[in-house]
DNA sequence: CCGATTTGTTTCGCTGTGTATCGACCCGGT
DNA sequence: ACCGGGTCGATACACAGCGAAACAAATCGG
C-alpha cells in the first residue's frame, strides 16, 4: 500500500521544517529521518530564501507561530516565489488561521499538539499530489541559459558552444552543470551539488561531484588543467565564475 | 504559473458528495453552489462507478460512516481506477480512520463538525494541487494536443503526424504518450508514469515503460537511436521535450 | 477454444557513473 | 626547509542503468 507512494519517489523527500521549538523540530526531524526522509531544520524564516536557492527542497513543514516574521507572511512569501508543498503546523483549535494558511496556498494543516505519523501520513499525501503533477500549460518558457559565448538549454538538455555546434554532455554532467549555472558567483559544497543534482546525500568517502567536475572541466573548459569557469576552493567546493544571462 | 489555478477556475469544479445523512450533505451542497461549485449528492456507494463514467468529477467529498460499503473500501475502490482528488470526512477524534485513510490515498480529510468555509478552503487546496485533466485516462474528455506538427486526439485516441494520416499506436503506446504530451519539459521517473498509464505499483525489476518507450520511439522519433522528442535522463526517468498546445 | 495482436520478461551488450587508488599540491608545524 | 596530514585531480576498474531483440504471457475477437 504505501510501496506504491514510497517507491514512485525515487529519492528519499527533503523535508525542511521551520519551528522554533527544538523540542519538536528535534522530535519531527528525528522520526521523518527513520521513515526514509531528508530533513533540514530551520528555526525561523531568516536565511530561507538562500537555504531554498541552495538546496532541493521537496516539502515545508512550517509553524505558524514563530519568533519575528509570522508563518503566514513565510506562507505568503513562499507562494509568491513557488509552489513548493507547504504543511503548516498551528495551535490547536487555531481556526481562523488555520483557514487563513489553506487560503494563502498552503497544502495541508496539522494542530499541535499532534501524532508523528499523521504528520508523516499526510507529507506523503501532499508529495503525492504534487508529484503526480500538474499540466504544465504555460510552462516556464523553454529555459536557456547563456555564458561566455556557451548556450544551455535546459528544455532540451542540450549545450551548444560559441559555434553553435552541440557539446554531448552525459545526463550527470548536465545537472551539474545546470546546477552551477543557475547559482553563479557563489561557492557551492559538493553536498549542495550533490543534494541538488541527485537529491541525496553524500556517503562518508564520497569523492563522485569531484569526478563529474572533472569530465565536465574536460568538456567545456580551454585548459582543464588551469579551469577558467569551473573554480575549485579548497576545502569548501566548487565556484562556477561566468556571468550567466537568459537567452 | 498561476495558470494552472486559473484553468481550474475557468469552469466551476464538479463536486460530488458521498454522504448518507440528508442534512449534512444538503448543507454542504447549498454552501459550495452558493461558491461557484457544482455538486452532485449520492448517499452510497453504489452507482458510483456509473457515475464517474457518466461525468466530469473534479473531486470527491467522502464520508467514512457509511451504509452498507464502508467509506474506506470505496476510497480504495477509487484510488485503484484514478487518481481523483478525495477529501474524506470522519468523527470526531476518529485519528485511526482518518490516518488509515490518507494511508489508503486520500488528500485530506475533515472532522465532523465542520465549517463549511473549512471545507471549502480544503477542497480548493486540493483542487490547486491537482491536474485539471490528466486525473484518469477515463475522464480526459475530447481533448486534442499539437505538437511540433504532430496531432494527437485524446478522445479518438488517434495520433496523426504533420501530413495528417494517421499513425496506429497500441492502446498502452497511447496513454504513455498522452501521459507525456501533459507533462511536457518535466522529468517522469518511470514509476510515475506506471502510475498514470495504468495506476500500477510497479514489480521490483519492472522495465515494461521502457520497452514501451522504445517502441513508442520506433514510431514517433525521426531517428529512434538518437531520440529528439523523448529523451531519456539516467536513473531518473524520461521527458518529453517539445512545446505542447491545445489544438 | 483458437489464432492474432498486444504487452511484459529475459537476456545481452554498451555506456555512464561511482569507487579505489595513487600522486600532486597546499599548508602548517617542528 | 623537511616532513605529514589533508584535499584534490587523474586513471583504471567494477557495476548499474538502459536499448534492443527474442521470447513468453496475456488479451481479444471470432
Amino acid at each position: 500500500m504505501m510501496s506504491a507512494i514510497e517507491s514512485h519517489m525515487k529519492h528519499s523527500p527533503h523535508i525542511l521544517i521551520i519551528e522554533d521549538d527544538r523540542e519538536i523540530s528535534a522530535l519531527i526531524a528525528r522520526y521523518l529521518r527513520d521513515n526514509d526522509c531528508r530533513v533540514t531544520v530551520l528555526p525561523d524564516g531568516r536565511n530561507l530564501n538562500r537555504l531554498l536557492d541552495d538546496n532541493r527542497i521537496d516539502l515545508i513543514v512550517l509553524d505558524l507561530m514563530l519568533p519575528g516574521e509570522d508563518g503566514l507572511s513565510i506562507c505568503k512569501r513562499l507562494r509568491a516565489r513557488s509552489q513548493m508543498p507547504i504543511v503548516i503546523l498551528t495551535a490547536k483549535g487555531d481556526e481562523v488561521d488555520r483557514i487563513l494558511g489553506l487560503e494563502l496556498g498552503a497544502d495541508d494543516y496539522l494542530a499541535k499538539p499532534f501524532n508523528p505519523r499523521e504528520l508523516l501520513a499526510r507529507i506523503r499525501a501532499v508529495l503525492r499530489r504534487s508529484a503526480a503533477g500538474a499540466l504544465s500549460p504555460a510552462r516556464n518558457g523553454s529555459r536557456a541559459l547563456a555564458f561566455l559565448g556557451w548556450r544551455i538549454d535546459c528544455a532540451l538538455r542540450e549545450l551548444r558552444n560559441a559555434d553553435g555546434v552541440l557539446v554531448i554532455l552525459t545526463d550527470a554532467e548536465f545537472s551539474l552543470l545546470q546546477a552551477l549555472c543557475e547559482r553563479p558567483g557563489r561557492v557551492l559544497s559538493r553536498d549542495q551539488l550533490l543534494d541538488v543534482t541527485q537529491g541525496r546525500s553524500p556517503g562518508l568517502f564520497e569523492r563522485s561531484i569531484d569526478i563529474l567536475i572533472s569530465r565536465l572541466r574536460r568538456k567545456i573548459e580551454r585548459n582543464p588543467h588551469r579551469p577558467d569557469m569551473i573554480k575549485t576552493v579548497r576545502s569548501e567546493g566548487y565556484l562556477f565564475t561566468p556571468t550567466v544571462e537568459a537567452a
